[in-house]
This record gives C-alpha cells, structure tokens and sequence, in this order.
DNA sequence: TGACTCCTAAACACTC
DNA sequence: AGAGTGTTTAGGAGTC
C-alpha cells in the first residue's frame, strides 16, 4: 500500500460531504444509483416488457381460444338448433349465477403466500420473477375471461329486455345461453389450468401452502392480488414492508390488465349482433371482426394492431391509424376462405407452443428433481442458512458474530431456511449457470447466483437484506469503477454500497472494516491524493494478479463448463427455432427482445461465453494486463473464480447481441458480481 | 496437508 | 477527545 499517509491533506469533513452527495454525479449508473428515489429500473422495467410481451401472447391466445371456442358453440348449435325449444326464459336465472365466486376469483399468490415465499428466501430472484409472470399471464386469461363473461350476462340480460318487450329473438337467447355456458366451461379449464399450475409450483417447492391455509381457489376475492399487486408486493416485503399495507392497496395496477381486457375482452355484442355470428357457421372468422369492434372502445390496443402495423399472421400492412386498420382488418382479413384458414393455422401455431411449453416445462421440472436430488445428496444443510450467508458469509459472521444478524432478513419475517431446503434454489438462470461458472461460495451451498441474477435481481439486493455474493474487494472495485473519474473517496465507497446493497445499511462497523481493510490489504487499490483529499483507484493489473488460484488446473471444471456451453448452444438455438419456426413475430429475431426467453437465452450464452473465455483464455493467454484507464471500464465481471491472465482473450464461441464489449474485460476476476445488472 | 483466499475482529496510528 | 481514515495482525473457514 501506499504510504502517503504522512503527507495527506484529506479532509474528512470534505469527503464525507463528497460521500454524501457522491452518488449523485455518477452518472454512468445514475438509473441505478437513482433507483430508489426514482423508482428502480432494470429488473423492474425488464420485468415490465416482459409482461407486455407476455401480454401480448397472450391476447392472442386468448382471441382464438374464444374464437375456438365459440366455433365449438355454433357447431354445437346448428347441431341441436331445431330441437330445442325457444323458450328459454326459465333459464336465465341459472344461467345469471352460474359462476361462483371461487371460480371467478383470480388464483393468484395471495400476499401471504408471497410473504412466506420471501420469507423461506427458497426463491430466487429469478424465481420470483417467473413466478410473478406466469401468475400474471395466468391473471391476464382470467381477466379476459372474467370481463367477455360479463359482457355476456350485460347482453344476455339486454336480450332478456328485448325479448320481454318484443317477445322474440328467441335464437339469439339461445344462443347467449349456449356461449355462456360454454364460457363457464372454458372458466372451468381456466380454473383446471390454474390448478395445475398452482400444483406444480407446489411440486417444484416454488410455493408452499401451510395445512391450516386454505387451498388458493377457496381465498376470498379480496386475497386475489392482481399480477402488478404481486410486483408492488414483492418490492414492498422486500422493502421490510408489511404484507398487509400491500394487500391493502388495490389502485394502479390496473395497467395491464385494463390493456388486457380492453385489447382482448370480446365484445359479446359484436359477437351476438354481427349478423356472421347468428348466421354464419364459420366462426374462426369472428375474430378479426369482434376485435375489430371491441377495440373501437379502446383504440389503443388490439392484439392485431401494433406499431402501425397489421398483425394479421403474413400480414404486416402499414396502417397509418387506429382508424385505417380497422378499414384494413375489416376489408382485408374479412370473413372468407383465407382468412378462416389462417386462422386455424394460428390455431396451430398456439397449440404447438402450448405443446412445446408443456414438454420444457416437463423437461424443467425433470431437470429440477434431477438437480436437487444430486445437489442434495453430498451433504444436507445441517444449520439454517439463509440466501445470504450461505452464499458468502464466512461461518464467523454467520454464526458467531452476533453482529451479523443481517443476515437474518430484516425483509418482514424472513425465517432462515436452509437453502437446501428444495429444488427451488435452482432457478431458471442458475440452471444453466451451475458449476464453474460461479463463484466458490456459491457452489459450495448450491446456491448459485450468478452476476445475470443480480442483473436480474438488482432490486432484489437494493431493497432485501441479503448479503450480495462478491467479495468485498470485488464490491469496492466496482464500486470505483462505476464512478465517472474511476476514483472514489472512503465514504463515497461506503455511500455505493449502503445505497446498492441493503445488506450493507446495517452493521457499518463491521463491513466498513472490511471495507478499508481491504482497501489497504489489496495492491490493487491505489490511495491517491487528490483535490477532495484521498481517493482510491483501482489497479486493473494488480487486480488481475490478486489470483493466483486459476481453475484451469480443474480439468473437471473446464469440462463442465464446456458441456454446459455444448448445451447451451442447442438450446438457445432451439429456443430461436422454435420461435421463429412458427413464424410468430414475437418471437423471432427480434424477438429476442421478448423477455423472458430472450433474456433467458441471452443470459445463458452470456455466462457460457464467460466460462469459455475463461478456459479458452487459459490457453491462449495473451492478456498482458491492461493500463488502469483500460480497466476503466465498468466491470461485468462474472462470479467466476476466473484467471488474470484471461481478461482478454475471449475467444469466445458465441457471440451474442447482448454481449458487452466491456464483458471480457473483467472476466477473470473472480468476483464481479453486481456490475453487468449495474450498467 | 499446505498454500491460498476471504472474512471478521481488533488494535493501533494518524489527521482533523 | 472523538470521529474518520488507514494499516496491520490474527484467526477461522473454505477451496484447490
């Protein structure tokens, strides 16, 4: 270290006054130092265009599920048309009331459910996101489902009007009583749907129903929590917010599923009043038609319009406005042979790709089991270890020093569960990032975190109590290196971690000795007198040295990392086929903007890409250290015990749209962690 | 088993 | 004197 000390002019006062507003003119990470007044970004905003997407999926499905559906009905009742009798009246009490309240009642996590998920801390970040997306898209469904059923009674109960004053029309009666009981049936597969899904989140461990809770269908209505409810609560529990301030609020969710349902929600009255509907026996082409009308309410969605641009599968037609699509939809894909065929073959579409995500998530689950069978059986989880000190914290801390409570959440409750506890340690991500490609102490707790979960996750570490799985070192790197002039003060190093990492809001004494003890410890950090006084500096070449211990001599490692990688390249390849093959927009190139397997794939390519710059570095080392300003930088290091030496040399076997050109800088550091979410 | 890394704790010195 | 900063040592635990 540099003994300057003599010689300093600092002044504490000043740089603690730096510290302090230090944040603030960092403004490479302004989004994310400015999370927390702002509103946090990144996984939140990432979480959000997933849903968009998701959404927008799932309109889709649900217009043909309908139009499927409603096909079914008019078959059906041509079918049985001239038997039954138009006297339907007596039904229509039954028919008013034939959904209970269970069944409409959105099978969503209720927000203690979500609190005990949080709590057992068995749940990645990633996890929860997933979680919070399937329920949403299950919610979505609902939401339609729930809004076209009462759309129906509405015009049910019109028709029951009009047929007391006029005494007719008893065919469209009929018909409104056929469709809605096939709208309670398709509200019973919904129901099934959910089930299952519930079902097997249980199965993977992903939730957990205390005995004496009731079964989700039975919470009452106002436990429902709408999926945007389910991301407020998430952030707020792991704020250390009560659960039940959060169940509390049920304004300003209704974004997606006001979009939801005005985008997708048929419109019963176009369905009953369109003369195709009562009279026409194709159906698949109602669609199109019913949208077109429904969406006339609400201009600003339809499943079929985007972007000035015609949705219609093999379409594309530019549409300057709402207005002219509608034109467009209503004289371009009208009712005829084509239109009904492309429909069906839409049909196809979705089916396939349910089929397919019944077989990945089979082929997931499978793995899971797999997994945590083989994780589990070395060694069980002999004490309790939450997330965090499982992941870093040395036993001293974590068991011995009374000071580190901080790794007992303070996020509400948070009882410490072993993280051994279920297959649900291993999430999506870490999935395909298990092995090498983390860090030692996560593999040895089979906890893997990866820097793409903390990229995913880093409201996560903002706002829940749990200890970030980098070394100090790694954490102070950053943290300069993030900073404009790549220089910071002792505070304002203190400042980025308290304001990143809300493990380190508590317990100052102990993590901001570790911090300046390892800022004197390690060669890489240079104290260097400056205007505000002494700043620290990061020694790129130092830090690259500080690592002696190489996993290249770890042949079994290596290995892995190069059959994760085989793996991974068919995978992501299958994801992009199996999207683009069907030909649906969302899916394909640029597509892999959709969220959730985009990002899925794109982070697997990214950790493998790591992991095979790092053993590929290992023999092509041709890094000869890089000048600080090179490592200037922001990092993006992996949690990879990963050689020095490779920093460069990233011959990397894919290259990916998301790959950072700052990636390979820092690969080799075996800590380095929170940056890529960072940036 | 030993070298190594990382963490925590603590003592001490220096400056303001 | 007290707080903040910086250095150093020690010991435990885990990895390789």
């Amino acid at each position: 270290m540099m003994q300057e000390s003599g010689t300093e002019t600092k002044s504490n006062g000043s740089a603690i006054q730096n510290g302090s507003s230090g944040g603030n003119h960092l403004l490479p990470c302004a989004g994310l130092r400015e999370g927390r007044s702002n509103g946090e970004t990144t996984a939140a905003d990432a979480g959000a265009a997933d849903l968009a997407h998701v959404q927008q999926q799932q309109q889709q499905q649900q217009a043909l599920q309908v139009a499927r559906q409603l096909l079914l009905q008019q078959q059906q009742q041509q079918q049985v048309s001239g038997l039954k009798s138009p006297k339907r009246n007596d039904k229509q009490p039954a028919l008013q009331v034939p959904v209970s309240v269970a069944m409409m009642t959105p099978q969503v996590i209720t927000p203690q459910q979500m609190q005990q998920i949080l709590q057992q801390q068995v749940l990645s970040p990633q996890q929860l996101q997933v979680l919070l997306q399937q329920q949403q898209a299950l919610m979505l469904q609902q939401q339609q489902l729930q809004e076209f059923y009462k759309k129906q009674q509405e015009q049910l109960q019109l028709q029951l009007l009009q047929q007391q004053h006029a005494g007719k029309q008893p065919k469209e009666q009929q018909q409104v009583a056929t469709q809605q009981l096939a709208f309670q049936q398709q509200l019973l597969q919904m129901q099934q749907l959910q089930q299952q899904h519930l079902l097997s989140l249980q199965r993977q461990g992903l939730l957990t129903i205390q005995p004496g809770q009731p079964a989700l269908p039975l919470q009452p209505l106002a436990q429902g929590m709408i999926p945007t409810e389910l991301q407020q609560l998430w952030k707020e529990v792991t704020s250390a917010h009560s659960a039940e301030e959060t169940a509390g609020s049920n304004h300003s969710s209704l974004d997606l599923t006001t979009t939801c349902v005005s985008s997708s929600a048929p419109s019963k009255t176009s369905l009953i009043m369109n003369p195709h509907a009562s009279t026409n026996g194709q159906l698949s082409v109602h669609t199109p038609k019913r949208e077109s009308l429904s969406h006339e309410e609400h201009p600003h969605s339809h499943p079929l319009y985007g972007h000035g641009v015609c949705k219609w599968p093999g379409c594309e037609a530019v549409c300057e406005d709402f207005q002219s699509f509608l034109k467009h939809l209503n004289s371009e894909h009208a009712l005829d042979d084509r239109s009904t065929a492309q429909c069906r073959v839409q049909m196809q579409v979705v089916q396939q790709l349910e089929l397919q995500l019944a077989k990945d998530k089979e082929r997931l689950q499978a793995m899971m089991t797999h997994l945590h069978v083989k994780s589990t059986e070395p060694k069980a989880a002999p004490q309790p270890l939450n997330l965090v000190s499982s992941v870093t914290l040395s036993k001293s801390a974590s068991e011995a020093s009374p000071q580190s409570l901080p790794h007992t959440p303070t996020t509400p409750t948070a009882p410490i569960t072993p993280v051994t506890q279920g297959p649900s340690v291993i999430t999506t991500t870490s999935m395909h990032t298990v092995g090498p490609i983390r860090r030692r102490y996560s593999d040895k707790y089979n906890v893997p975190i990866s820097s793409a979960d903390i990229a995913q996750n880093q409201e996560f570490y903002k706002n829940a109590e749990v200890r970030p799985p980098f070394t100090y070192a790694s954490l102070i790197r950053q943290a300069i290196l993030e900073s404009p002039e790549k220089q910071l003060t002792l505070n304002e190093i203190y400042n980025w971690f308290t304001r990143m990492f809300a493990y380190f809001r508590r317990n100052a004494a102990t993590w901001k000795n570790a911090v300046r003890h390892n800022l004197s410890l390690h060669k890489c950090f240079v104290r260097v007198e400056n205007v505000k006084g002494a700043v620290w500096t990061v020694d790129e070449v130092e830090f690259q040295k500080r690592r002696p211990q190489k996993i290249s001599g770890n042949p079994s490692l290596i290995k892995n990392m190069q059959s994760s990688h085989a793996y991974c390249t068919p995978l992501n390849a299958a994801l992009q086929a199996s999207m683009a093959e069907n030909s649906i927009p969302l899916y394909t190139t640029a597509s892999m903007g959709n969220p959730t397997l985009g990002n899925l794939a794109s982070a697997i390519r990214e950790e493998l890409n790591g992991a095979m710059e790092h053993t590929n570095s290992n023999e092509s080392d041709s890094s000869p250290g890089r000048s600080p300003m090179q490592a200037v930088h922001p990092v993006h290091v992996k949690e990879e015990p990963l050689d020095p030496e490779e920093a460069e040399g990233p011959l990397s076997l894919v290259t990916t749209a998301n790959h950072s050109p700052d990636f390979d800088h820092d690969r080799d550091y075996e800590d380095e962690p929170v940056n890529e979410d960072m940036e």
